[in-house]
DNA sequence: TTTAATATTGCATTCGAAGTCATTATTACG
DNA sequence: CGTAATAATGACTTCGAATGCAATATTAAA
């Protein structure tokens, strides 16, 4: 096998003594070849070291077999899961990733562009805010979308999402155990979609819990933001009673940054709450209460929407809601 | 813009009165095309929406324009941030990312079928394990490949690394310090090579520090090993001085299993050191002592060794190595 | 054994952009 | 103003596999 001189069907055909067209056949599933034709065919293949040429059958088939995932840097979340999840599991139905990431709101044009011109098979977005303009440009193109961990209920595109209300609901009940009084909700950016959902939901589950001192802090979704906001709220404020996380990165920055304050433990004077059952919110130093999003669930839901639409283009969007788990730590105050 | 069929260059010619030539040319950088034709394909290209087919102009110009990245799922330590960085960078190249997620190694054989059916330009493989073989494979195909995070002297490709000798020989300087007696070594998986080069470094400069008594235990990088192999060690052993982690994730694990054991205060009764860097090393309640990877500029290496051998493909393998940061957290008792 | 039904096969065409090459339009210059 | 040099253009071919279709081979049924 000398300089690798790329190997096509022509080449196999030739020697095999049969025709391109029988090559072509073999190597798609379903078609028919006789038993004879498929042995020789597949012998000189192997002997060159033939392998179909992607890029051609995606040309004739107008099939990219590739989906593109968006992940904004928003997502970094329970990402590398989420991400690896998703790699898997369309692998197993014969699909690459083509990887996009999205920090720069200008990339936008940019990346819609890219999308277009590499003709995917379908898009998964992982906590990426698109207006609805964009996810109409979607529809134009006939490429199927799935929004990741996103309720857009007017949207044209698919969407799966962990149950926000029910694991907020439940998370509240669980502080309410112990009637705190003053209660914090540290929200994620206001640009995000997730943070705001969030944030909402929890105030107005509050309200309904006759709870009437609440008070809204705004972070980034980072540690730093969480130890940050904390730290300034009890430079002009008492210690509140219960904070509730829009995630477990602030979650766990609120914890540090009242361990590094000595007057404050938690959970005794101050019970906390995350979202996410992301890894390090189980640790033994931290062991957030907390609801754990069904990643592998969510994923699933996902890739299946994704296929079902990439198979019958015009079945109706459709929105799966997964419930998270609630994971009883221990920065609950118990009753 | 009705039911969106798609665009071709022969619509855009057909449109704006110029031959299909001219739009392939129009849309090629540095092609010789007068003003006007110019013009007129721009503004038919654009009343029409018109994208240039990725798919095909990979087939003919046989340059895909994606790259594949590998992602072994031991990669996980501070994959996230490599991977949105390699993603970055090679978007600014131009270049996309087409990810496989390598978990299982009977997954290599169909991994490495779909890289050549995808005709990719290049390969970035993230902390996986290739047999030497496999690197031959690449070389037959004429596809360049840069191993991030990865060391082998003999091979065919380019590697990034951070200098693990010199990275651990400051860990240990730090150590020795406090003249600790009994060391452990806290070792990754037996399977990996970055896991075996750390722990032989580590070994050998111990030696050279004159360390007599130095026992080695063998994690799987997991947070969970790290605590499992510190109870199992203290249930039958007195603890040791020093405990060099071959990642920050173990070493975390470490610090909490001292850490529930009320009897053994970190770093006073145990010095621990890290490897890696990650964000959470840095967290408040661990302050891990460790070596950071400069995983920006690590990522730049291999990009442009990447480009560089996709640019000329006959330039000789290279290995660059770069140094990381001593971090001096709060792991190690002061002297 | 003949005919009808079914299975295989190869030819020719297609997908959409890019590049070759010969032809024609411009420009520069003596 | 003529000629050489250069720029711009379009017809045609190419990349490599897939597929419609007609031709041929095989099998089954009568």
């Amino acid at each position: 096998m000398a300089k690798n001189k790329k190997v096509t069907s022509y080449d196999v055909a030739r020697e095999a003594g049969v025709s391109q067209s029988a090559v072509s056949r073999v190597f798609r599933p379903g078609l028919s070849v006789s038993q004879k034709t498929r042995d020789k065919v597949m012998t000189a293949a192997n002997r060159m070291g033939y392998r179909p040429n992607a890029i051609a059958r995606m040309l004739i088939t107008k099939q990219s077999g590739m989906v593109a995932v968006i992940v904004s840097s928003r997502a970094n979340v329970n990402y590398p899961e989420v991400l690896s999840q998703v790699s898997k599991q369309l692998a197993a139905q014969n699909k690459r990733v083509l990887l996009f990431t999205l920090d720069d709101p200008d990339g936008v044009d940019e990346l819609f562009e890219q999308i277009w011109t590499f003709q995917v098979d379908g898009v998964i977005a992982l906590a990426a805010h698109f207006e609805s303009h964009r996810l109409a440009q979607f529809e134009e193109h006939d490429i199927p979308v799935v929004l990741y961990n996103r309720n857009v209920p007017d949207s044209m595109a698919n969407t799966v999402c962990c149950n926000h209300e029910l694991g907020i609901k439940q998370l509240i009940t669980e502080l309410e155990k112990n009637n705190p009084k003053k209660y914090l909700v540290l929200s994620g950016p206001k640009d995000s979609d997730v943070a705001n959902e969030r944030r909402e939901i929890a105030i107005s589950l509050l309200k309904q819990f006759d709870v009437e001192d609440v008070s809204i802090l705004y972070g980034d979704y980072s540690y730093q933001s969480g130890r940050d906001c904390l730290a300034k709220w009890l430079q002009e404020n008492p210690a509140p009673d219960a904070i509730i996380c829009s995630n477990d990165t602030m979650a766990i920055g609120v914890i540090d940054e009242a361990r590094e304050n000595n007057s404050i433990h938690i959970p005794n004077d101050i019970s906390v709450v995350g979202f996410d059952g992301i890894t390090s919110s189980a640790w033994l130093s931290y062991q957030i209460t907390t609801i754990k999003q069904p990643v592998e669930q969510l994923v699933k839901a996902a890739v299946a929407m994704l296929l079902e639409r990439i198979e019958t283009p015009d079945l109706p969007p459709e929105a799966r809601v997964l419930t998270g788990v609630l994971i009883k730590g221990n920065s609950v105050k118990r009753p």
